[in-house]
DNA sequence: GTCTATACATAGATAGAC
DNA sequence: GTCTATCTATGTATAGAC
């Protein structure tokens, strides 16, 4: 943690990290620039509103801040984290069925837990990404190559069946983080108000099953 | 076709249906809008810019579509129309296989040939669905309840694995529109500057073949 | 039916008192 | 370090000449 937010230059001036005052400030200030910018996207989303969430006077984010475009950028670092965190999982020890299903697991509840912090990442690339190319032509690249090796290499010892190793976790992707980017789509079909645990559950169950399938293994356990 | 359009009412005043020219504007004028709508989302998107990829002076668009929320939901209605064709291949009379094929095929080939609808759409949905909201929860809706029936009855002729039906499709929507709405994505971890026919082809191929198996079923041709 | 010039509203940013 | 008042830019929308 923190790799990537120093390699992304996105880290707010901390002015040493003297204040208890500034690091409650902070944090009020980025979870409510989350979900508004999740909400309405970087240009829908305004100071002021972001100001009233976090309950502060909407100067105090410039002084923060600095721009909303800084801003912007530190949410963005906080979600990376949580974005590349799970895909450590994968590794050539592992088993590949458990290895997976565990991947899958935790995706599924990063998009049930911070929904928000999944639809500011969809939204930043569905218009361009700009903002995160370096972290995507880099970062992001390296470690889908890293990783796809060892699926490749768990394919060649046979203990998966034969898959495009990178399209396998652009599927995973897409389907767990759609969970939480089109939510107001399945709720509406299904005519639900609100996703619940019990819901997440039962997606996580049908997704795993398909990413297993697709890889011609069984459950675990 | 036509029918959503007419159901949500968004369509511009079309005068009579008398002019060349005006069919011609209208067009030209949705075209750039989609672009434009596509890449920086609803309040990202200004009229100035969606005129001078039309080609027309800024006053003509209000002159045609009144204001920006009327162009926007002109917009919507033809992303509509496209999203939702492709489902009629599933019913009941079809080959398992051959339609479910047939549905991944025509999905991810609306995701490469109209990438800016996909992008519409899913922009749209991420934030809230406020002006579809019609659209998914009375006609989607019923759409799906149809659609999941069938596959509902495919499963209890044992003709398919079990499976939730509509969870299925959501599967199948996640996949398919990924390759449109997340393409940067995708092009900076391959490492690609452009995503091919090619690429497409190979993509289809993957996930068709995951949603097949998903289902417990085998390529028909 | 087309287009230039402009009115009006909103939002990002800052100055300066406290 | 905090906050009110204000400046300035931008973008939607329209008036009115052609």
């Amino acid at each position: 943690m923190g790799d990537v937010v120093r390699k992304l230059h996105l880290v707010p001036n901390d002015g040493g990290g003297a204040g208890r005052v500034r690091r409650a400030n902070l944090a009020q200030i980025l979870k409510a620039a989350e979900q508004v910018f999740a909400e309405t996207g970087f240009t829908g989303a305004t100071m002021a509103e972001i100001a009233d969430k976090a309950d502060l006077p909407k100067a105090n984010l410039h002084y923060y801040f600095g721009t909303k475009e800084e801003l912007y950028r530190a949410v963005l670092a906080n979600v990376l984290e949580m974005w590349l965190a799970p895909i450590s999982v994968i590794h050539p020890e592992a088993d590949p069925a458990k290895a997976i299903a565990d991947y899958v697991y935790s995706k599924m509840e990063a998009a049930r837990s911070r929904p928000f912090a999944s639809k500011v990442f969809a939204n930043e690339i569905l218009h361009g990404g700009a903002q995160i190319e370096g972290f995507l032509s880099h970062d992001l690249k390296s470690l889908v190559e890293e990783k796809a090796a060892v699926l490749d290499g768990w394919i060649a010892e046979g203990r998966m069946a034969p898959l495009d190793a990178k399209n396998f976790f652009f599927m995973i992707w897409a389907m767990t983080q759609h969970y939480a980017d089109f939510d107001v789509q399945i709720r509406l079909v299904l005519g639900k108000r609100q996703l619940t645990r019990r819901d997440f559950a039962n997606f996580t169950e049908e997704v795993t099953r398909a990413v297993l399938r697709t890889a011609g293994l069984s459950p675990s356990d």
